[in-house]
DNA sequence: TCATGTGAAGCAGTTCACAGCG
DNA sequence: CGCTGTGAACTGCTTCACATGA
């Protein structure tokens, strides 16, 4: 039987659940990144005024591919109007209830240190569909403060905070050696959805998504650019590594 | 001659420099990736004492493809030894200096606000191949404290010190609406890298190397994990989207 | 024999080119 | 007309399967 290296353990971990967790005709993460941006152009034409616009017109004002946007967005319905485009806001906000954003979640915040601290008071994860509900750290030191509106608790309480505070989704800014305890704890509490910022790389299950973001691997990319005298380096666009 | 939608504008700005900035073979962002994280596979068995491995039990212990580390590992070079497998002291170091990262470099961070403070303490940015050598910020009060050991200067005093300090990359950690700026600045400085956290994409070109990192994104990409119940969302591994 | 290195096959994501509709 | 929506072509990445060489 040659090789044919391993069967690419077809998602481990959970008992017996049936399926691969994706189903139906799921939906590549790059599409789902690039209606972020479109979202965000879209907000950007809002704020000019502006409310129609055509692909090419965002495709040459935001960098984009027209024909992408175009496949992008068919995927998911008829935004737009032939021979006219498609209308700012009705896509803005289609594309807003599509990604889920049009609705707050609440998020908590695992890891109180110098990264934790600034998410707690990073603008872009306090406005909008997002708010950090609460904070948890080890140190038993930083119970009981506060950063900002937000209190902090012990990791003890973190189940019944999470719980209260219908928590969905959690970010980890622990240390590498703590960030799988921290995880352990976080789908205890029921969280489903994990933003890891801990230089370890965790394990993304169908019942617990967890999105790894490893920031020293881009420092690595622009090193490698450096290195190499900025040729035989391909063009942008890349991944923050996740798990399998 | 129908639509074509748009020539895909071959590279913009920059005056009339005669190529695309990526040549040769290039590598491809996906595989540089994955390097950094054999890379990391690597020093976790030189840890435990391991002197040897093969790609199948990479693979398996690090959630990875057996033939896709092969692959990605023959693309420059002959590493291995066939029969027994690779020597991992001699890959990582073939890996190390492949990426660049058997040097340390010196990064400048501009910005100094909750998440620059941060960067300038996280260890990953503070200890091996990287080393923030100094502080900028548009608020002239910051002037002359430090984080660490790191000085914080005025963003006037950017050129000089930059150069003075031999600074090859820079981090933005500026409002969106200073990013630009704050680009051009460093770009005059000399700078030919650039990681961008703020929530402002920013046009990369062949001569200065931008890449951004939007933490939104990743939430957006959570949002419609949580919202689609977890099903229609296709497996992980997705891009921090950069700039054309 | 065992595991690498590698063409060939397969799959995914992107671009093209045009049919269809306002 | 003009621009969307979409099959078809294409490009590039991943996986397979085996020849090669220690």
């Amino acid at each position: 039987m040659s090789e044919s290296d391993v069967p690419r353990a077809g998602r481990r971990s959970a008992s017996g659940e049936e399926s691969t967790g994706a189903r139906r005709d799921a939906v590549s993460p790059l599409t789902l990144n690039r209606l972020s941006v479109y979202l965000r152009s879209l907000q950007e034409l809002m704020d000019r005024g502006e409310t129609s616009v055509s692909s090419q017109r965002l495709a040459s004002e935001f960098h984009l591919s027209a024909s992408q946007i175009r496949k992008d967005l068919a995927q998911f319905g008829e935004f737009g109007v032939r021979g006219v485009g498609y209308d700012v806001e009705i896509l803005a906000s289609k594309l807003s209830s599509l990604l889920g954003l049009d609705r707050v979640r609440a998020m908590i915040l695992v890891g109180v240190g110098n990264l934790g601290t600034a998410f707690a008071r990073y603008p872009a994860f306090n406005r909008g569909s997002f708010q950090v509900v609460a904070g948890f750290d080890a140190d038993p030191a930083k119970r009981g403060r506060t950063i900002g509106r937000i209190p902090i608790h012990s990791l003890d309480e973190l189940p019944a905070v999470a719980r209260e505070k219908k928590a969905e989704i959690a970010i980890l800014a622990v240390p590498g050696d703590a960030a799988a305890d921290a995880l352990e704890r976080v789908r205890q509490a029921g969280i489903t959805a994990v933003l890891n910022f801990a230089p370890t790389s965790l394990p993304s299950t169908p019942a617990c998504r967890v999105k790894n973001v490893d920031l020293r691997i881009h420092l690595a990319e622009l090193s490698f650019f450096l290195e190499s005298g900025g040729d035989e380096y391909a063009e942008d666009q890349t991944p923050a590594r996740s798990a399998s």
